[in-house]
DNA sequence: TTTAATGCAAAGCGTTTGCACTGCT
DNA sequence: AGCAGTGCAAACGCTTTGCATTAAA
């Protein structure tokens, strides 16, 4: 089965009329990009699909998380958004050097605590900073 | 000591130079203030300081955090900065009802990871988000 | 034909900037 | 006079909005 596919399927499955920008957008978010802007979701849609509009882009972006197959992270250093495919729980690792956003398996952190016994949460969200270890 | 007093002892020893409109943000945000926006602190500091520029908020602002007194604190749920004036290693609980932000003492969460045998961490972030129990 | 999706441009919001003005020293 | 601090207004970057146009069912 092609991406083309692929990407028509998982919108259908998703309530999503699949359109020619929508398959393009989620062909670059949900398969090839990496914690993108909305930018350089763009950047890279026009290339397949020149003159999407930023409308459209965000449009698109908007529908894919109301459908709960994308997410949108507000990054604390910055403040801007990019957009996550990563749809397990997962923290972040931001790498001060690069600027790289690294998603981390829950697993790989553990927490405790008792705010259970005030709070029902919802969601944690955990920012790593740091810079990677040069290996040697 | 009155609290005019302090803030002006708060920011020499920072080594600001204790300017009226500074004295009047210093003491909102340094202690009265609960996580407050820049809109807010103007908004404050307007009644005691009309005619106020945002311009001059922002640069006392910024000027607090430079010296190591104030935090700047991005929200991730709605991106909006807030200050912080804890300076302690703390964390932060979103309250989603009524939007409030709470402090979370560093020793009431434990967190466990191996990711410092790949990184040199510097900072770790974490939001809470849910809603308080109702006392029952 | 009537409904959904798109594109454009304008507006919005919070923040930053440039620059002239003020007021201490 | 010199200089840090201030205020205004314009610019900024990102996101959202209104609305007319197009494509699709």
């Amino acid at each position: 089965m092609d991406v083309q596919q692929t990407i028509i399927d998982a919108l259908k499955q998703a309530g999503i009329n699949a359109t020619a920008q929508r398959i393009a957008v989620g062909r670059y978010v949900l398969l090839e990009a990496d914690h993108p802007t909305a930018d350089e979701v763009k950047a890279a849609v026009d290339k397949v699909f020149p003159k999407i509009s930023m409308a459209t882009i965000y449009n698109t972006l908007h529908t894919l998380e109301k459908a709960g197959i994308l997410r949108a992270v507000k990054l604390p250093h910055t403040g801007r958004v990019v957009y996550d495919r990563n749809m397990e729980p997962h923290y972040h690792m931001i790498d001060e050097e690069s600027g790289t956003l690294t998603d981390l398996e829950a697993q790989r952190v553990k927490l405790q605590h008792e705010l259970d016994k005030e709070y029902d949460i919802h969601e944690v969200e955990i920012f790593f900073r740091g810079v990677r270890k040069t290996d040697q």
